[in-house]
DNA sequence: GATAGGGTTGTTTTT
DNA sequence: CAACCCTATC
């Protein structure tokens, strides 16, 4: 089978941040008049997106709905400022994805026939690292920080419990993952740790828990600064905490003249607190915030789409800006949008306007179980392709990563080529991690979450063993050397009980490291490493083949990476094109562009030709832990809504009506997403794909036909 | 005292 | 299927 797991390579273009920067602040730059193609803004805008981009001055507040062309108007905002003689370096573009970054940048410099080179543009966390990695200092961190992802701060959290003695309390304490939550909300809104128990985590509201807690967090703290290492939540507080120095405050904000925030509605306390400082040093206060309230779903995440209401009190003469127009989806899909969303009583009452022509109403199938229900989706996708629409015109979107597993058999066994986007991200599989690790020691030895993933690889050496070995190697010069120093565990590890075979595994497995510097190029390491790690790999895992394929594609794709350094830089914010997928090619001579299969939350932003949304049954989505709690019930009724005006042309909703749990087959009802819908804004139907004999019956024929006669 | 391995648990969404 | 807890073994 022709499977390529995890890279595209000619999907990835990559870029360095730091040569469109380098030049940025400080200085003035000698006013260089671009030369840029001529734009006809009038033509290629409606009127409301006209207003918009005539009008770039002050406070703006866009409201714009999905498939409004809402990219459309900030990639023509964003040229028509540089046409004025705005420096790119002056404008910040902060976006939800660096993706969309990317995208936007590239949009802009199709239409000017040049590359605007130096836009602040990425992420609130890119954005934010680039500030941090110039100022570290000032904030009292090392330049050469390392950030670590999820699952790396999750670690750190874990031992940080550990080590706060948890185990004292008779009362049950969150785990490692929760308490990283419960900082995380805590700084992301701005409220203390008592106001986050009480909010979302009631079941820890105990005195001792809290006091706990807050030790914990403390040992977290410190750990972080002793091994060099910076959190998510650490870059926007640090940039944050930047502009609280007036100096570099007015530095930025004399560089920055325009900010621009893409899907406002998805930022949180914190962000919102970022821009408006950034905002109002700057007396022209040139700022626009896009978003869509129906469209927050981030709110688990600390997002709070009331941030987009307040923008206006906030900002005096705010002016406020819609686009009510959609250009995507039927009216029929609209219609059903609409219908939809109205059950939410906390969102604004709009509605979207539809431009294009009646279409097909959306599919509502009901099918027996997961089975079926992938063998339907895939048999219809078939159907489809081979009535003329591409697969990369078809997307396949889940609540939930587990609901794309079915499906995704069967895709492979019909030969269909897909692309996930759902999941155990690529770089964040153990294997890879373990790799990483390894690189990042070599970087930064004093990265405690890095050494403990290597203990646990070497026999013999057990979490004590590591805890004290690192204890020990945190406080002197250059622990590579000690540690293959047999010495060095005779005098600095005297009390602690390490067996004589963990010391001499260590001492050989070190040795493998102590020759690399960060300056290695990283491909070639990769490549050493995984010699060192074969014995290790083929001992614990059955698939250890594929495992070390993954590996492989690591070290290809480190090519593209001059030094470790760089490499790792990329890797944690994910500023490359490269993203977390698996790629099922199929095994057709001509390539084929693939199918989408994704999350709902990733596809944001994104539109295809056809949606089919799976299990919308009971439990499933919405998500049985939604239920109960308004916030987080309307918020689901937002992803279903994403999920929804994805579709231009047809969208099938499918309800499996026995789910396989790990208590056996249950019956369960159909989504309430579903039933509480205006019967006429969906068309119901029940499929029997294959009878007992293996007959086609009971597919009602027309109904498919129809709706590619509309097409 | 510490490690390795077996059995059991339970799974939203992500920068 | 990975992260956790418990226990037999070194």
């Amino acid at each position: 089978m022709a499977e390529k797991k995890g890279i595209i390579e000619e999907d990835y273009v990559f870029e360095f941040y730091e040569e469109d920067y380098a030049e940025s602040l400080e200085e003035e730059i000698p006013q260089v008049v671009e030369e840029y193609n001529e734009i006809h803004f009038e033509e290629n805008l409606n009127d409301e997106q006209l207003e918009i981009v005539s009008n770039l001055k002050g406070p703006m507040l866009v409201i714009a709905g999905a498939g409004s062309g809402k990219t459309r108007t900030i990639v023509y905002a964003v040229a028509k400022l540089l046409l004025k003689g705005v420096k790119p370096n002056q404008i910040m573009l902060v976006t939800f994805t660096n993706k969309a970054a990317n995208e936007m940048i590239k949009r802009v410099e199709i239409l000017l026939g040049k590359r605007p080179k130096g836009i602040w543009a990425g992420t609130f966390h890119s954005i934010a690292n680039r500030f941090i990695r110039k100022y570290a200092k000032i904030l009292g961190l090392k330049p050469n920080y390392i950030i670590m992802d999820e699952t790396d701060a999750k670690a750190l959290m874990r031992l940080s419990i550990e080590k706060a003695d948890v185990k004292d309390l008779d009362e049950r304490f969150p785990t490692s993952r929760m308490a990283k939550d419960i900082l995380s909300f805590s700084i992301n809104c701005n409220k203390t740790i008592r106001d986050v128990i009480l909010w979302k985590y009631s079941q820890f509201d105990s005195e001792k828990i809290i006091k706990k807690l807050e030790q914990v967090f403390k040992i977290y703290k410190a750990k972080k600064a002793q091994d060099n290492l910076v959190d998510f939540d650490d870059l926007l507080i640090y940039w944050n905490q930047l502009l609280e120095e007036r100096s570099i405050a007015q530095l930025i904000a004399r560089n920055i003249k325009y900010v621009l925030v893409d899907e406002y509605q998805d930022t949180n306390h914190i962000q919102d607190e970022i821009i408006y400082k950034i905002v109002k040093q700057n007396p022209s206060r040139n700022v626009m915030a896009v978003g869509d309230d129906a469209q927050s779903i981030y709110a688990f995440r600390g997002a709070n789409f009331q941030n987009i209401l307040d923008f206006e009190k906030k900002f005096k003469n705010c002016k406020r800006y819609s686009i009510t127009y959609n250009y995507r989806s039927v009216p029929q899909i609209l219609d059903l949008a609409n219908d939809s969303i109205k059950h939410n009583e906390r969102q604004f009452k709009k509605s979207m306007r539809t431009t294009r022509s009646s279409g097909i109403l959306p599919f509502q199938v009901n099918v027996g179980d997961e089975i079926e229900q992938a063998r339907f989706i895939t048999n219809q996708i078939l159907k489809l392709r081979s009535n003329g629409i591409d697969l990369n015109e078809i997307a396949i979107l889940v609540r939930a990563a587990s609901h794309s597993l079915r499906v995704e058999l069967e895709l492979r066994a019909k030969n269909i080529p897909y692309e996930v986007r759902a999941g155990v991200a690529f770089f964040e599989r153990a294997h890879i991690k373990d790799i990483i690790a390894h690189l990042r020691i070599i970087e930064n030895p004093y990265d405690e979450v890095s050494w403990s993933r290597i203990f646990s690889i070497i026999q013999g050496i057990g979490s004590s063993s590591g805890i004290k070995i690192f204890e020990a190697v945190s406080k002197i010069e250059h622990p590579l050397d000690a540690l293959i120093n047999k010495m060095f565990y005779a005098e600095k590890l005297k009390g602690s009980r390490i067996s004589k075979e963990g010391i001499r595994n260590t001492i050989s497995y070190i040795k493998n490291l102590v020759d690399f510097t960060a300056e290695d190029n990283p491909s070639e390491v990769i490549k050493n490493l995984i010699s060192v790690l074969e014995d290790h790999l083929k001992s614990r895992f059955d698939n250890w083949q594929e495992r070390i394929e993954d590996l492989n594609q690591l070290s290809i794709y480190a090519q593209n990476f001059p030094t470790i350094r760089k490499f790792l830089e990329n890797l944690s914010l994910n500023l490359s094109y490269l993203e977390s997928k698996t790629v099922h090619l199929g095994d057709q001579t001509e390539e084929e562009a693939p199918l989408i299969l994704s999350t709902i939350h990733r596809a944001k932003g994104l539109e295809w030709r056809v949606v089919f949304i799976p299990m919308l049954c009971e439990d499933s989505f919405p998500s049985s832990r939604s239920i109960g709690n308004p916030d987080t019930f309307e918020e689901e009724r937002r992803v279903f809504y994403v999920a929804i005006t994805r579709a231009k042309d047809q969208l099938y909703f499918i309800s499996p009506s026995i789910k396989h749990t790990y208590r056996g087959p249950q019956i369960i009802r159909i989504s309430q997403f579903i039933s509480e819908l205006a019967p006429k804004v969906y068309r119901k139907s029940s499929v029997k794909l294959i009878s007992k004999k293996g007959k086609k019956k009971d597919i009602k024929k027309d109904l498919f036909k129809s709706a590619l006669d509309l097409l």
